[in-house]
DNA sequence: ATTCTCACA
DNA sequence: TGTGAGTA
């Protein structure tokens, strides 16, 4: 029952922006407005943790219902909003959000082939949570 | 090569 | 939002 390391993986803004789909330009703009806050290195490049995509992909499902950077924000003040939400207790059955919902037609458009590896890590997510408790 | 900030089409 | 300039 360790799995608390001391140094959780951190990515580059480059991996996040291929992993969440999002621009760079995005990612930054969403930090300066609040939504998402990031470490930084030695200079001053920044850092992501997984919690932190996790949000930043929370924040891009947000966008499409509400329209406004202040709507996203509110949202996310409430509790289970992806950050502490998603993986911790899942009560629900597995249901991707947005995903399960127009469903998934194409793999041409870059954004879908973000969803989807977002989809397979939330799915890897939930896997990883059954198998501690494998009937 | 990659990211950073700032500013402009 | 995208993209280019000039750095670190």
């Amino acid at each position: 029952m360790a799995d608390q390391d001391p140094n959780q993986p951190t990515y580059s803004i480059g991996e996040v922006r291929e992993r969440t789909g999002l621009s760079s330009r995005q990612i930054r703009y969403y930090e300066a407005m609040g939504l998402i806050e990031s470490l930084r290195t030695n200079g001053k490049h920044r850092r992501f943790t997984e919690e932190m995509i996790d949000r930043l992909l929370t924040i891009k499902e947000l966008l499409k219902e509400k329209s406004s950077i202040e709507a996203v924000r509110q949202a996310l003040q409430q509790p289970g909003a992806g950050q502490s939400g998603l993986q911790k207790k899942t009560p629900a059955l597995p249901r991707y959000p947005q995903m399960s919902r127009q469903g998934l037609t194409s793999l041409y458009p870059v954004s879908n082939r973000a969803d989807l590896l977002a989809m397979i890590q939330w799915l890897e997510g939930q896997k990883k949570m059954k198998t501690n408790q494998d009937p």
